[in-house]
RNA sequence: GGGGGGGUUCCAGAGCGGUCAAAUGGGGCAGACUGUAAAUCUGUUGGCGUAGCCUUCGCAGGUUCGAAUCCUGCCCCCCCCA
C-alpha cells in the first residue's frame, strides 16, 4: 500500500494536489511539516503531523521537520491569532533540541539511510534576510490580489455583511503566508523538497509556497493536508481541564498520558487508533470488530493507549501506568492499598499532586476542613469541600467520607505515612506525613 | 474630529432603586446509571463560624433609609460617519 492509500484509509487525508501520488511513485521524495517551537516539548496536538512524517518515512521517503523559529514569531492568521511571544535565540535552540529528542522516538534521524529524517529551522535562513531583500526578491513574485484571495486573509478583511467579529488583519499576519511560502521555496532549492504537509487550515499557506516555487524557480511542488482532529462530542482534541497533554514526562506524567488515551470515547478511539498507531489495516479492522462485539472490554482504548504510550515513553512506563490504573480503577479498597509497599505506592501516584504534613500536626488531630483546604490546598474553599462531601464525592483512602467534622490521626494512615484523597472518581491527591 | 452602542458573577447574557449573591443558557464539579465511554437524569457552581454575616455588577466619588440599577468625573471596548 502506498503512502496516499495509507493516508486515505487512516482518515488522514484532507486535500492533495494533483500529481502528488505520481511524484511519490516516481522518486524518493522529501516532505516537510512545520512545528512551532513555542515550548520545549511537543504536545499531542502535534502528533498528527509527527505520524504523517513517520508514515512518510515508512513508505520509503524522506521526512523533514521544520522548526518555525521565524514564522512562530509572526503568528499565523489561520485559525485564531493570539499574541505571539518572541523567543530569544537561546530558548529557541533549547526548544529545538528538546523537540528533536522527542521526534527521534517516532522518526529515524540517524543519517544511516538515504531517507533518514532531517531537522531544519527557518530562523537560520530568515534571520539574515533583510526586509528590503525580502520584499524585492520574494514580494515581487506574488501579487496582493493572490494573497487576499486566501480564506485566512479574506475572512479577516470582509467587512460587508453581518459579521461583526471581524477585527482586521495586521500587516505582519498578512505577510505570514509569504514567509511560510518562502520556507518551501528555500527547502525546494536547498533540500530538493517538493512536498509540504500540514493541517487542513494550512492549505492556503502551502499553496502560496507552491506558487512561489513555480514563479521563482519554475518548479513544481506539491501539497497534502490532513483533516483537523475533533472529538466526537465537539470538544477540542488534546486538551483537558488541566491543560495540554505533553509528551514530556515532566509536564504530563506517563500515567496521565496513558489515561488520556484510555478515556477516549468509542468513536474517538476508532479514529485515533488509525491515526496514532501504525497497526495494519487488517488488524485494526479486527480490533474494531472485537470492540463492537464487546464494547465494555474497551479493546480499542487499551490497545491505543498501549501503542502510543510505549512509543512516546517506554514499555516500562506503560507497565507502570497499567499497574497504577489497576489499583485506582480496580476494586481499590483500603485493604488493597495497604498491601502496597511505600515505594510501589509512590510510583503509582507519581504525577499525582502530593502534599506534606508534619507528624505533629497529624497528632494534633487536624480537622478535615483545615487539612484539605488550608493545610494542603487540595480544595480552594471550605464551602466547596463541604458541598462535595454532601454529594458523596470525597474518598479518604478509597473509603467514602461524609463527616465534615472528621479529624485525622494515626489510624488514617496507609503504611504509617500516607493519606490518599480522592475527589470524585478520578482525581487523586496524596498527603505524605513527614517527621 | 462627529454620532451611536456598551463594560454584570468562568463564558454568553438578563436585570435597570428595595423581594439581587443577581434570571436563563453554556461550561465546570459531583451523584445515579455504566465500560475509567457516550447519552440521560439529579444536585451544585463568590467567601465564611452558612440562622446570619462579609466581598462582588469597569474605576472613583455623589444622591438615597437603601444602588448592579439614579447623578458626576475618569478609564476601556465596539460600530458608523469624516
Amino acid at each position: 500500500m502506498n503512502f496516499v492509500e495509507e493516508l486515505k484509509w487512516r482518515g488522514m487525508l484532507q486535500d492533495i494536489m494533483p500529481g502528488t501520488e505520481e511524484l511519490l511513485k516516481k522518486e524518493l521524495t522529501s516532505t516537510y511539516v512545520g512545528i512551532d517551537p513555542t515550548a520545549d516539548s511537543l504536545h499531542i496536538g502535534h502528533l498528527v503531523g509527527v505520524m504523517m512524517l513517520k508514515l512518510f518515512q515508512h513508505s520509503g521517503h524522506k521526512p523533514i521537520a521544520l522548526i518555525g523559529g521565524a514564522t512562530g514569531m509572526i503568528g499565523d492568521p489561520s485559525g485564531k491569532s493570539k499574541e505571539r511571544n518572541l523567543l530569544d535565540e537561546d530558548s529557541l535552540r533549547h526548544n529545538q533540541e528538546c523537540i528533536k529528542k522527542q521526534l527521534e522516538k517516532f522518526i529515524d534521524f540517524s543519517g544511516n539511510s538515504e531517507n533518514s529524517a532531517e531537522m531544519v529551522n527557518n530562523y537560520d535562513w530568515m534571520k539574515g534576510f533583510s526586509f528590503l531583500d525580502f520584499i524585492r526578491d520574494i514580494g515581487k513574485s506574488i501579487t496582493v490580489n493572490y494573497m487576499i484571495a486566501k480564506d485566512s486573509v479574506k475572512s479577516r478583511m470582509n467587512r460587508d455583511g453581518n459579521d461583526e467579529n471581524v477585527e482586521g488583519i495586521s500587516f505582519t499576519e498578512f505577510t505570514y503566508q509569504l514567509v511560510q511560502g518562502y520556507d518551501f521555496l528555500h527547502l525546494y532549492q536547498n533540500n530538493n523538497c517538493k512536498l509540504q504537509m500540514g493541517g487542513s487550515d494550512q492549505w492556503g499557506n502551502i499553496t502560496t509556497g507552491t506558487e512561489l516555487i513555480r514563479r521563482k524557480a519554475g518548479g513544481k511542488a506539491f501539497a497534502i493536508t490532513w483533516p483537523l482532529l475533533t472529538k466526537a462530542d465537539g470538544g477540542k482534541f488534546g486538551k483537558t481541564e488541566s491543560g495540554n497533554i505533553w509528551l514530556d514526562p515532566k509536564r504530563t506524567s506517563p500515567y496521565k498520558f496513558f489515561q488520556f488515551w484510555m478515556n477516549a470515547s468509542d468513536k474517538d478511539a476508532e479514529k485515533y487508533i488509525k491515526i496514532f498507531t501504525i497497526i495494519s489495516k487488517e488488524e485494526i479492522n479486527t480490533l474494531i470488530k472485537e470492540h463492537q462485539e464487546a464494547p465494555h472490554l474497551r479493546t480499542l482504548q487499551k490497545r491505543l493507549a498501549r501503542e502510543i504510550t510505549v512509543m512516546t515513553h517506554s514499555e516500562d512506563e506503560y507497565n507502570k501506568a497499567v499497574d497504577a490504573s489497576a489499583i485506582l480503577f480496580g476494586k481499590g479498597t483500603k485493604e488493597t492499598l495497604s498491601k502496597l509497599d511505600s515505594e510501589t505506592l509512590l510510583s503509582v501516584f507519581e504525577g499525582v499532586p502530593q502534599f506534606k504534613l508534619s507528624k505533629t500536626e497529624l497528632l494534633a488531630e487536624i480537622p478535615i476542613l483545615d487539612l484539605l483546604v488550608e493545610k494542603t490546598k487540595i480544595f480552594p474553599s471550605k464551602g466547596e469541600l463541604r458541598r462535595l462531601m454532601k454529594d458523596n464525592g470525597l474518598s479518604i483512602n478509597q473509603e467514602k467520607e461524609q463527616n465534615t467534622e472528621k479529624t485525622f490521626n494515626n489510624n488514617d494512615l496507609i503504611n504509617d505515612k500516607f493519606i490518599l484523597v480522592r475527589k470524585g472518581k478520578k482525581k487523586y491527591s496524596l498527603i505524605i506525613i513527614v517527621e
